[in-house]
DNA sequence: GGATACTTTCCGGCATTACCGGAAAGCTGC
DNA sequence: GCAGCTTTCCGGTAATGCCGGAAAGTATCC
């Protein structure tokens, strides 16, 4: 894509020892007429990589902020819940994951695998698992809106009738919006328990899940503690982000 | 232009929430056919702007860190300079300026007008003057090499021989790369004496020029100190960017 | 292992767009 | 007011982007 090239050409002539450029350097520089050049950086301009700061004059635009901020947030995310993770993973030698909704399917932001020998595999929560075959992807799919729910349904490849899957899941996602929290098997695996608690940012919008995947056989022992784990480590990272519990 | 339009489009997608996208979601979200997308997409992870992490799958990509680094640090130059610059304009009430040489023209990046009744204006370094028109653009000639001084002497307007007019030139900058400091009249401007400073980074490498414009009749009453205080204010500054003095 | 289903990759033809020349406009200096 | 330079604007044409469709890759199911 030559367009493309000149893209990049032209962004990078864009420095802290040169963050100003008038439009016939940069046609000088890129060896461009003037003219195809104006066309670029006027382009460039209106979707925001560049901002016209005077008369033929260009500076880099907030686009590249906002994208910054996206590659940092999305660090920053990762950041923010490291310690908890961490801390999961070290006090208990449990597989622990934070995942996001990503178009109606599960990512993986950060994962840890178990120390233990009976262990969870952190691939157990990889090769996009259905949202609605995991615990974190069912507290995903709790803050969907009817209408992005529907859409869902419609889209499952289900056997029978989509009505009746649509119905059962419906009724498995009640309260879980409210509760935050969610537990069961993954996927086909009957011997693996994975809980997942809501992450919430500032503004108390539902952001990341942080899951814990144990073997059932430890999970049976006391399941209302792990349960108190995962929750309490949604909250601190929250709270890390910003939210500030409410009276409920 | 079309195809930038569509770089921005495809671009936005890219969140902190959703920091990773599939082709076939980009070209569901743009509208745009999936081998369409996939060309665009190809394109931008050629120019750096995103990344494929996987197999039809792409983030934000360096060239995002690299620019946000352009802007943050073109800020942070200023940043880095701001105590200076405010702390000579305040204790002195004469204008300061920061500049960077850009194509063979001084750019000012930051700029404080002075405060006393006969003062000099911040646009006496404004106005695309010319290198060797003013101190701190002398300062940046002074860094040149050969070739490049060779080349801004050629590209000058000059009555006359170019060949006499350079040589005078090159006879000015003599010493200046050393003393890291030029003084004299800006433009034509017989009343006003401009002092300029190099401001050296973390390789020693000269990356601005601090200067403050006095009327005559201050700075002939004490020169000395005026010098003083600009070489002081550009060790300073170039300290926090992590210059060190060497023995010389 | 083969079939199916889906996504991605690749490539060439064609419609669309980018590119540029040149005129008009803007700005500065004399 | 004129000269010299840069930027802006616009329409024609050549170059490129866009896409359809085939090939390749991957995962799942039987």
């Amino acid at each position: 894509m030559k367009t493309i090239r000149k893209v990049g050409e032209v962004l990078r002539l864009f420095t802290a020892a040169m963050p100003e450029h008038g439009l016939s350097d940069l046609a000088r520089a890129t060896g461009h007429s003037v003219s195809g050049t104006h066309d670029l950086v006027d382009g460039l301009a209106r979707i925001g990589l560049l901002r016209r700061v005077e008369r033929g004059r260009y500076r880099l635009g907030p686009l590249v902020a906002t994208l910054n901020r996206a590659l940092q947030d999305s660090s920053a995310l990762i950041e923010a819940a490291r310690p908890q993770l961490a801390g999961l993973w070290r006090d208990y030698g449990e597989t622990v994951h934070l995942t996001v909704e990503d178009h109606g399917r599960l990512l993986v932001l950060d994962a840890l695998e178990g120390t233990q020998g009976l262990r969870v595999s952190r691939e157990v929560l990889g090769g996009g698992i259905a949202l609605h075959d995991c615990a974190p992807g069912r507290l995903h799919l709790a803050q969907y809106s009817e209408a992005q729910l529907a859409d869902y349904i419609e889209r499952q490849p289900w056997p029978g009738t989509k009505a009746r899957e649509g119905a059962r899941l419906r009724a498995d996602l009640e309260g879980l919006a409210q509760a935050d929290f969610a537990a069961g098997p993954p996927g086909p695996e009957p011997d693996v328990i994975c809980l997942g608690a809501m992450i919430r940012d500032h503004v108390a919008q539902p952001v990341a899940v942080i899951a814990m995947s144990v073997p059932r056989s430890r999970h049976e022992v006391q399941p209302r503690a792990y349960r108190s784990l995962v929750l309490g480590a949604a909250r601190e990272i929250s709270a890390r982000l910003g939210w500030v519990a409410g009276p409920g």
